[in-house]
DNA sequence: ATAGTTATGTACGGTTTTGCACATACACGG
DNA sequence: CCGTGTATGTGCAAAACCGTACATAACTAT
């Protein structure tokens, strides 16, 4: 047992497999966090990725008119950064030392390195997940922070998107189940949307009728998620 | 131009390398998927990865009560079963089909032959990262479905895991913004956590007396979580 | 000690959602 | 054409949470 250069608290670091970490170290800076501190910002694409220590590090989505929620927290058993492996470099939330405490980074281009050599596929699927990650993120904050109203023009047009046709064969009863609220609650907003002639339904047939009208109608949520499949699988979305 | 043998309609299979969609489409087999089939259940590892064509697979999370939320949905811009290459082959969601259509599928092992060739560091940070998605998830379903102080006690226990001792530096303020409610909303859930003699707290300082009654007044999502860092990454865990 | 700043406590009305109980209305199979 | 199941509509009291306003208490600096 025992005697390496250093010992790190981090998980990662730990188990990281020698040559990988004899690599790295060189690089390897550690830096003292005090709370508070952020580490990346909303769409920006970072210059390290972080190993903490004893700090904690806490991702949050921050809406536009200032209201947050706190998406994932890391420690000393994770990293900080997966977006620079996972495709894309950024993502649409904010990381924000919740503990102070140290932590270990590395430039970019080191954990970049490792992927680099994976085929196009596991990067294709990579980018994928990241998208996926994206729309849990703001399923998350939409939950929290958003009223029914809104949440179920989200969830239209999603599926819209997911669609040939404006025809969604489904019954309010499995809405609700979807968006984890009452069935009366579906009906009272499907209704309000009804009335407001954004859609029409009968009987588990809803027909979106004024999509833009939809759009505008739902919360900021459906946009970033919309943003960032479409920057994160152009490709795919061009067709 | 085209002409190939099959014409996808599913986005990922289209922009594939043509070698490996070479080596897949003897595998590759199409189903037709009413709506309500369950393609994974809950912790169950699944035989094939699925690629919808017209068909939408909603990803959701059902809880002790019988309750679910929606935390994702999948149409024919992505694939459903990402857990098979990131890890762990299983995730403590469901996969449902929500709108009926067709999806190709193919069999698990084809994925994982693709990443197999990858490095010990990369199937490291895929798990790790694989772990946080679940931490997302719980968010989700969290945020929809229980208390104010349920999930004040989730937050304690997730920061507590990530610290060496009982002692928080944190005040009421920060939490309510990572828990993306009002201060005083904290306030009172604090209050009632101190009156119960679980935590005791002044000015930005929180200290955790009796741990076991947190965890038994949190909502399952805490628990949730732990299995799955502890599944996913148990050589780190078990330090 | 004192003043200023920051953290926490309390109170009140308003909104959203829930849980429950029914009422209506559409659709399909006989 | 009629019944039966399923989908949708409505009403009401209770709960959770919000927005706001303000009171108290603790720490900090001078």
């Amino acid at each position: 047992m025992g005697g390496k250069k250093i010992k790190f608290k981090n998980q990662l670091l730990t188990v990281l497999p020698h040559d990988v970490l004899e690599r790295w170290r060189p690089k390897l800076e550690c830096v003292d966090m005090p709370l508070g501190t952020v580490l990346y910002e909303s769409g920006c694409a970072p210059s390290h990725v972080y190993f903490p220590e004893d700090a904690i590090v806490s991702m949050l989505f921050v809406l536009e008119n200032g209201a947050s929620a706190e998406i994932a927290v890391v420690g000393f058993e994770g990293m900080v950064g997966i977006s620079l492996f996972m495709g894309g470099g950024s993502t649409p939330s904010r990381a924000v030392i919740q503990s102070a405490g140290k932590a270990y980074r590395l430039p970019s281009a080191f954990i970049k390195e490792e992927f680099d050599k994976s085929s196009p596929v596991i990067h294709l699927l990579l980018r994928f997940t990241q998208a996926l990650i994206t729309q849990m993120t703001q399923t998350a904050v939409c939950n929290r922070h958003h009223t029914l109203d809104q949440q179920l023009c989200r969830w239209l047009l999603l599926s819209l998107d997911r669609l040939s046709g404006p025809n969604l064969i489904m019954t309010q009863e499995l809405i609700a189940n979807m968006l984890g609220v009452r069935r009366e609650g579906v009906t009272e907003a499907a209704g309000s949307l009804q009335k407001a002639g954004l859609i029409s339904y009968t009987r588990g047939r809803i027909k979106v009728i004024d999509r833009p009208g939809l759009e505008k109608r739902s919360c900021e949520c459906y946009g970033v998620v919309k943003e960032e499949y479409d920057r994160l699988l152009p490709d795919l979305m061009a067709m």
